[in-house]
DNA sequence: GTCTATATCAGGATAGAC
DNA sequence: GTCTATCCTGATATAGAC
């Protein structure tokens, strides 16, 4: 196949940086185009309407995820330190296209759901090879649903070393 | 001062409905009308704008954070307990409002944070009342926090006995 | 492929009857 | 106090030129 036009991963990337910094509700298709540095029609060329324009970004999400899971467990720190630092992380890749469809599935496209529940899945899959017990990784992961909580609402994240010392003590106390 | 018009409580009501079960983008004036049994001009007459009718459900909320701490202190289960089951229960006055209200801020009413951010410290207060440790006080807020996150988009809940079990280990390993 | 119209529709708000 | 009718604005989508 031939490689995309620039222009698509353009657009999907003005989508994302309008949905993560200013809400679902000004992500519209003139502002869309206007930080994507196209027109209105030439973006109506690439994505037909505002249904495939979101269809692209939950597609473009699936296929981050099996690559955020893979870092999570290539991560120097391991999994959960990954996954608690990079929950309130606007700036890769990842947790901006999390963050955006997140936006979406409450808004107006609740069946892109589907993504973010297989990111949840997958992160609680690498966090369980991590500590273990299938009930300290379903915490960890429900801390970085309050972190997300947090920085969806536009609240300051928490202290990061602060939560890293009680997982550990979670872990000492449930393995040992 | 003379007793509320019943129909403003009614609109109120409609209003948090609406935004609790399918989100800000559906709880336009129209619906939030139909809803509540008035019509459109009705609605307007109580609250003279969409603006006025989203600092109504803010005001409520806020006069409902007070109460909901008295209840967590006065809980026979404790405040952890009452902050981890009702996290997830749209059924209750307060709960309703604050998702409510959560839909509004993280849609087109950025500034109904405030009484986000209010109901985030009095928990907070009262939580640290029955655990001691503040590190464990923001943790169980921000596990609460990661149950409305799933709530918001529609995810089922964590299982409760499950987090009440970890919660009660990390205090052990903090206060001896 | 990308642009400039323009049609269509929905939500918010106003005016005025009752 | 509550209703109906209407206007204004902005967002999606289409048509057709370049």
């Amino acid at each position: 196949m031939p490689p995309p036009p620039a222009a698509r991963a353009k657009v999907l990337e003005a989508f994302t940086d309008l949905l993560v910094t200013s809400g679902e509700r000004s992500a519209t298709l003139d502002a869309v185009a206007d930080h994507a540095g196209v027109s209105k029609g030439g973006l109506l060329y690439h994505f037909g309407s505002k249904d495939a324009l979101v269809d692209g970004l939950v597609e473009h999400l699936t296929d981050l995820i099996a690559a955020d899971a893979a870092a999570m467990r290539a991560d120097r720190e391991g999994p959960v330190h990954y996954l608690l630092r990079t929950s309130s992380d606007v700036g890769h890749e990842f947790d901006r296209a999390y963050l955006a469809v997140a936006e979406l599935a409450r808004g107006a496209y609740p069946r892109a759901r589907g993504a973010l529940d297989a990111a949840e899945q997958a992160w609680t899959d690498a966090v369980v090879e991590e500590v273990g017990d299938p009930a300290v990784a379903r915490a960890v992961v429900l801390l970085s649903d309050g972190i997300y909580h947090r920085t969806s609402l536009g609240a300051a994240p928490p202290p990061l070393e602060e939560l890293l010392t009680l997982v550990d003590s979670l872990r000492r106390t449930t393995t040992g």
